[in-house]
DNA sequence: AACGTTGAAATAGTTC
DNA sequence: GAACTATTTCAACGTT
């Protein structure tokens, strides 16, 4: 019900939080500018940004599938009654 | 070799270029982060966030064609129950 | 009305595509229900239907990430200028 | 250890299981495709697959809230060149 | 039964 | 402008 009239308080969270939003979604899409210009650098530099993007994947992945293997060790251990 | 870059310096180089591009999608993940927290306590305080999100992209939309706003207006008042 | 003009060529098109798609999304739909069903029965026996889905998980990385090696490897290859 | 399967007969289960989910989601995978395919050849014939698809969502709606229908449909005859 | 989490689908953007 | 990739959105699932 607070919600109910416009102006009220609803309108000033509104507000803000739209304006958080906004103002965090330019910080990264500031981010995603320094990295399109880290890898047009790299470009200039006689790099092939195809497999630059798929070493990156690549390392990503690998992070994630030991992440995976960490996670349902524990989940099997747990299972065994082996921790927690 | 100049095409096809790997070891030596260039390896030292491909290395910078990993590291860099790999932090800042780091920093890129922390706003995103930040952002789902934002929706996650507006929720928290009783707004849609499927709403949030439409009014975001027709600001967003806005510089460039305004057409949709009194539709959008009217759902998020109709979802905050201003008008019926 | 709609298709106003209806009973032009691009009605029954549109038409037929719907269909064929509604009709693809259905089986679609049996086969999630199909794959519900599998992990109802495995949680009757006895499995964790948690472990489960991260053993299916796993696997699908695993492999997702083999086509990734085979890719960069393509690519390095490729920008050696020893393949195609 | 009937909680917790492991090895002899509950391994084989385990595998038969693994094995249906993934035939299953395999048969799933290529109906996506099919699926894909369909709205590809619709934008060859000039539809446009986004509306196609907002047609779509509408119509598995009806069955619970047809609203938005007329909204969907002039959307539609516009895209068709039907009006306006 | 709502909540957060996670996986799939869709859209937008980028590159060639 | 077509293909590919990245991001965003949506829906399902398990959890509390």
């Amino acid at each position: 019900m607070a919600k109910a009239k416009a102006g009220g308080i609803a309108g000033d969270q509104l507000e803000s939080i739209i304006q958080r939003i906004e103002r965090l979604e330019e910080e990264k899409a500031a981010l995603a500018g320094d990295i399109r210009e880290v890898f047009a650098e790299a470009k200039g530099n006689g790099f092939d940004t195809k497999i630059l993007r798929q070493v990156l994947k690549l390392r990503k992945m690998d992070k994630a599938d030991r992440q995976e293997q960490d996670a349902i060790l524990e989940l099997y251990l747990n299972a065994l009654g082996m921790i927690d």
